[in-house]
Order: structure tokens, then C-alpha cells, then sequence
DNA sequence: GTGGCCTGTCATGTG
DNA sequence: ATCACATGACAGGCC
């Protein structure tokens, strides 16, 4: 209804009389005489007016009260309890608490069988009556709700304090939490529908079982504990300062649902506050992931640490009792004279693997070949195991002063000292442990009759320059033997590894060849299949067109001959004739 | 304890 | 005849 608002002293008498006449044309309609009286629609403009605004302050007192119920969220530092506390209210706060909780005693009682919504109700009403009260002397005053609230952006921001029994109670001008609700507080965390409060609370306690207080970082914590606990939120937004209580405020004063609490939220303190809160005893909250991730780096440092120590105590292990046999080995030997320390460190050629020689020293060996019979067993262990586990090793350096540039052998022969030892996979411990047992034979026997070569060198020489290399010592027959035996089993090692390995390609190359034979097989017989159906249309179409020419044939008294009697042969020149059966073979013998 | 697998070694054949 | 290599057979170790 469209409302023309005429002042009264614009109205004049034929304005009434021309309302008059309307009326009474609309009075069949329903219409009351009031629609076209101004006064009376002007006087109920105003009481709605009125009303509107009555619900608006009604509005907004619910707002307050809300806001001020959820600014209670928060966690008690001193009881460790996940209930509201002032960290930061004056000491007259706990009296006015103590006060408002005795203002309503019924409260505690019901809380208990009431449900989460109730529970704010009363809380709402709570505060009503706390704002009734405040001319009491033990009355709380905890908003202005004239002043607390911002119309934009319905903030609470108590301007006013309140006087509690003539003391100040000072609350900070960026947000506190108002102390009457600690207690209702305690009540609501009772209820089962906040239990997961109280049970983030533990999974804390239980998170910091397994956390190292000693090396886990505190800030890390809060990520991952609110990963887990959607709860955390509130608590997220109740910490957007290191004073948390009051920012806790600061950050439920806006009811804007776009607010992003992580955007304000500083995990630092939060995490610092909870786990003062939680945590007396000073044990760090750590997330498990990251405490996993630090102990996971720590255990691959260690791993490897680990790594290189069991490569240390295999090669112990492995080559420690390669010592203790090396030395009966050696002592075996009965070297009639002590040879001197050069003559002991060239000794340890003998035991070198496949590179691990030193050319001096393998010189020296050479050059005094009949010292090299003494060789002091103390210093041989040692060195020979040594070499023996690098010349195991696929990664050890080559000596580059080889014997090799002493006999004139190219580097690049002696290189691939041992392709049979080489093609030994040494990431199998059983083929190395073989090897080694084998290779350490050898050694032993080598070492046991004084033959300054290294069972590799032996090897693996060519014939030229193992010949040249034998002429230039003399060797007795003993000597001579081994040496041949260790180049013949060498050789023959070898050798019977090529052969298997062969063996293995034959096999694998036979087994490709049947799976290809069988293929074609399966071809050539699809092929005949398909020349089988072929041909026996053909057959078919041949007889047909036999018949038809057969029937159509006739004698001189028209009458048809009979194909039992007569039958069509082609000659070579591709005439055609009708000859009887009796005379079959004749013609084709033409 | 037993069987399979791998490897070294020996005996022998071959070029 | 000698040598290097190939290969079957056997034995020992490991799983």
C-alpha cells in the first residue's frame, strides 16, 4: 500500500470529503474507514516503528550474549583444564567470579542434564542477570551492551569497568573473558557433547608420550596437533597473540564466518600456551610425524653410519679370520731366513688382489727373488687382508706403478685383471664369501711357497708376459707347479664361467627360438587350413560345372548320356571330350 | 635332513 | 707336441 504522508494542515475539507467518497466506495470491499485517515496510518507507522526497534535491541542483546559465551572458550593455565580463566584479570576477578557463581546457584545443577543449546540459554540468561544485577555489591558487570558492542562489526569492547565491592575490576580494553563463566564453563566441558574438548586435552598428553622433549622443536606442534583436532580451531582462535585471552576475544568478537582463524592464528603461542597449559611437567607436544621425520633422518644418518660400520665389521668379520687363517697360512711357511721390513712390505704382493701392488715394492720383489722366500709372517696378515678386501673391491683404484709397465704390458690388458673375479657379482655375500675362501686358497698357497706374484697376476697375464715374467725368476719345481695350477684353475674358472654363462645364453636363445618355431608353426597350419577350404571350393565348383556340362550333352537321339557311362576328359592341348569310362585309360596314355 | 642351486675344480676333447 | 679354450662331471657350500 502505497502511503501518502500529508502533513495535517495540507489537509483540507474537500480532501476529507473526497476520503469520504472513497471509503464508501470501498466499503464493499472490506476497507475500514481508517485506510484513508492519515492519523491513524501515522499512529501505526509509529508503533511499528517502534516494535522494529524494540526487536532490533533484542536482536543485538543476543548477539552479545553469544559473543560473550563464546569468549569463555578458553583454557584454564593454572587447573591445566580446558576451562575458561583470566591469565591477565586482577585478583578481584576470582572474587567476582566466586560472587557471580553464588548470584546463580541453580545453574551448576541443570547444566548437567541439559543439552549444548540449553546450556547456552542459560548462559545467555547468566549473563542477563549478571547485567540485572550489577547495582548489587557482588554483581559482575560484564558488558555495556550500549557501549560493548559495535554495531559494524558486533565486537564486544567493555569500555566500562565494572566496581565489584568497591574495587576496580579492570578488564583490558582488547578483550576479556568474563570471569562469571569459568564455572559455567565447568559445567558445559562436563557435558558429553563437549567431552571432545577433554579428550583433545588427552590426546595431547597421550601425543606427548611419544614425543622426545629433548629434541623435538615446540613449534611444530600446533600444525600438526590442529591437523588432527578440528576442535583446536577455537583454541587456533583464541591465540592470535602470545596474551591469548584477550586476543581469544579479538578473535570471536567478529562473527564474520569468512574469518579465516588460521590467517590470525599463531601457532607459536598457541602451541607455547598449550602446552603450558597441558603440559607442567614440561614435556614437549610433539607431532608424531615430525618427531617420525626427525627420528626417520636420524635413523638414515644412522643408517648409514650404520652402513659404513657394517661394511667395516664385514670386512672385519669377513677378513678378520682371513687374518687368523692368513697367519696359519703364513705360518706354514717355513722361511729358513727373516727378511728384512722392505722385503716384508714387498711380501705383501703376495696377498695383493687384483690391483692392489705396488710396483716398487713389486720391483724390489723381483730384483731379489731369492730374498723374497723370507718374508716376516708378523707384517704379512695385515697387509695381505687388506689388500685382499680392496682387490675384492670393484671401487679400489689401481695401482698405476703396476708390475705390468715392467714387463711391457699394456695398462689396458692388465686393467681387466681378473674378468673371471670381475664377472663375480659382489653384491652376493655367498658369491663373495666363495671368492674370498678360493681366491685366499691361492694366496695361502702362493704365500706358503714364497711366489712373489699375486694369484691375480698369475691369472691373468697373457702367455707372453707370464712366460717373460717367469723367466725372470727361477722357481723350483714346487713353485713352478702351484703356479701352473693356480693358472690352470684360474684359467679353467674362468673358462667354466664363460661356458655357463653361454650355456645359459644357448638355453635362453633355444627357448626363443621354439616359442618362434612354435609361432610359425601355428601359422603355417592356419595357412593350410585356410588352402584346404580353398580348394575344396574349388572342387566343388569344378563338379557343379562337370554337371552342367555333362547334362547338357546329348547323342544323336537326343538322349542324354549317362555319366556312369561317359565321362569328360581334357587332353593337354585343352580340348575336350566325352569319352566312355571303358575307354578312360586309352586316352590318357594319348 | 634333504634337495636345488651356484661355483670351483678336474678330466677330457678340440682347434 | 703344446697350448688355450670348451665342456661334462663331480664336489662342496649355501639356502
Amino acid at each position: 500500500m502505497m502511503e501518502v504522508e500529508i502533513p495535517p494542515s495540507m489537509q483540507s475539507q474537500q480532501d476529507m470529503d473526497l476520503i469520504d467518497i472513497l471509503w464508501k466506495q470501498d466499503i464493499d470491499l472490506g476497507v475500514g474507514r481508517e485506510v484513508f485517515d492519515y492519523n491513524q496510518r501515522q499512529k501505526e507507522y509509529e508503533l511499528e516503528k517502534q516494535k522494529k526497534l524494540e526487536k532490533e535491541r533484542l536482536e543485538q542483546l543476543q548477539k552479545e550474549q553469544e559473543k560473550a559465551l563464546y569468549a569463555q572458550l578458553q583454557l584454564d593455565e593454572e587447573t591445566g583444564e580446558f576451562i575458561p580463566i583470566q591469565q591477565a584479570v586482577p585478583i578481584e576477578t576470582a572474587v567476582a567470579t566466586q560472587a557471580l557463581s553464588n548470584s546463580i546457584p541453580s545453574k551448576p545443577s541443570l547444566v548437567q542434564d541439559l543439552s549444548f543449546d540449553e546450556c547456552l540459554k542459560i548462559l545467555a540468561d547468566t549473563f542477563q542477570l549478571a547485567a540485572q544485577n550489577e547495582d548489587t555489591p557482588v554483581a559482575y558487570h560484564p558488558l555495556e551492551p550500549s557501549a560493548s558492542i559495535d554495531k559494524n562489526q558486533n565486537f564486544i569492547q567493555p569500555k566500562q569497568c565494572p566496581v565489584i565491592a568497591g574495587t576496580l575490576l579492570t578488564i583490558p580494553s582488547d578483550g576479556q573473558k568474563m570471569p562469571e563463566v569459568d564455572q559455567a564453563w565447568e559445567e558445559l566441558l562436563s557435558i558429553p557433547e563437549l567431552q571432545c574438548l577433554t579428550n583433545d586435552i588427552d590426546n595431547i598428553m597421550d601425543l606427548s608420550m611419544y614425543s622426545n622433549p629433548e629434541s623435538v622443536a615446540m613449534t611444530e606442534a600446533p600444525d600438526s596437533y590442529n591437523l588432527f583436532n578440528p576442535v583446536t580451531t577455537i583454541e587456533k582462535s583464541a591465540d592470535n597473540s602470545p596474551v591469548y585471552p584477550n586476543d581469544f576475544e579479538d578473535t570471536f568478537a567478529s562473527n564474520d564466518p569468512t574469518i579465516n582463524a588460521s590467517e590470525t592464528f599463531n601457532t607459536e603461542s598457541f602451541c607455547q600456551d598449550i602446552f603450558n597449559l597441558v603440559e607442567p611437567k614440561g614435556i614437549n607436544i610433539v607431532p608424531l610425524a615430525d618427531n617420525s621425520g626427525q627420528l626417520l633422518t636420524e635413523l638414515l644418518n644412522e643408517n648409514v653410519d650404520i652402513t659404513d660400520l657394517s661394511l667395516c665389521k664385514a670386512f672385519n668379520t669377513n677378513k678378520r679370520p682371513d687374518f687368523n687363517d692368513t697367519d696359519s697360512g703364513v705360518s706354514v711357511n717355513t722361511s729358513p731366513c727373516a727378511t728384512s721390513p722392505a722385503q716384508s712390505v714387498g711380501s705383501s704382493i703376495y696377498g695383493e688382489g687384483h690391483y692392489g701392488y705396488n710396483d716398487s715394492e713389486m720391483e724390489d720383489t723381483d730384483n731379489s727373488t731369492k730374498n723374497l722366500q723370507q718374508k716376516p709372517p708378523e707384517n704379512f696378515p695385515g697387509i695381505f687382508t687388506e689388500d685382499t678386501y680392496f682387490s675384492l673391491s670393484p671401487f679400489v683404484p689401481l695401482d698405476t706403478n703396476s708390475f705390468e709397465s715392467e714387463v711391457c704390458n699394456p695398462p689396458e690388458k692388465e686393467l681387466p685383471a681378473s674378468p673371471g673375479h670381475s664377472k663375480i657379482p659382489f653384491t652376493k655375500d655367498k658369491s663373495l664369501s666363495r671368492l674370498e675362501a678360493r681366491f685366499n686358497r691361492d694366496e695361502q698357497r702362493a704365500k706358503a711357497l714364497q711366489i712373489p706374484f699375486s694369484v691375480d697376476k698369475i691369472v691373468n697375464l697373457p702367455v707372453d708376459n707370464f712366460n717373460e715374467l717367469m723367466s725372470k725368476h727361477q722357481f723350483n719345481e714346487a713353485q713352478l707347479a702351484l703356479i701352473r695350477d693356480i693358472r690352470r684353475r684360474g684359467k679353467n674358472k674362468v673358462a667354466a664361467q664363460n661356458c655357463r654363462k653361454r650355456k645359459m645364453e644357448n638355453i635362453v636363445e633355444l627357448e626363443s627360438d621354439l616359442d618362434r618355431l612354435k609361432y610359425e608353426k601355428e601359422q603355417l597350419l592356419s595357412e593350410r587350413g585356410e588352402y584346404n577350404s580353398s580348394l575344396s571350393l574349388l572342387k566343388k565348383q569344378l563338379g557343379t560345372l562337370y554337371m552342367e556340362v555333362f547334362n547338357k550333352l546329348h547323342d544323336e537321339n537326343g538322349k542324354p548320356y549317362s555319366p556312369h557311362e561317359y565321362s569328360l576328359q581334357q587332353t593337354k592341348d585343352g580340348n575336350v571330350f566325352l569319352v566312355p569310362k571303358a575307354k578312360k585309360v586309352n586316352i590318357k596314355k594319348e
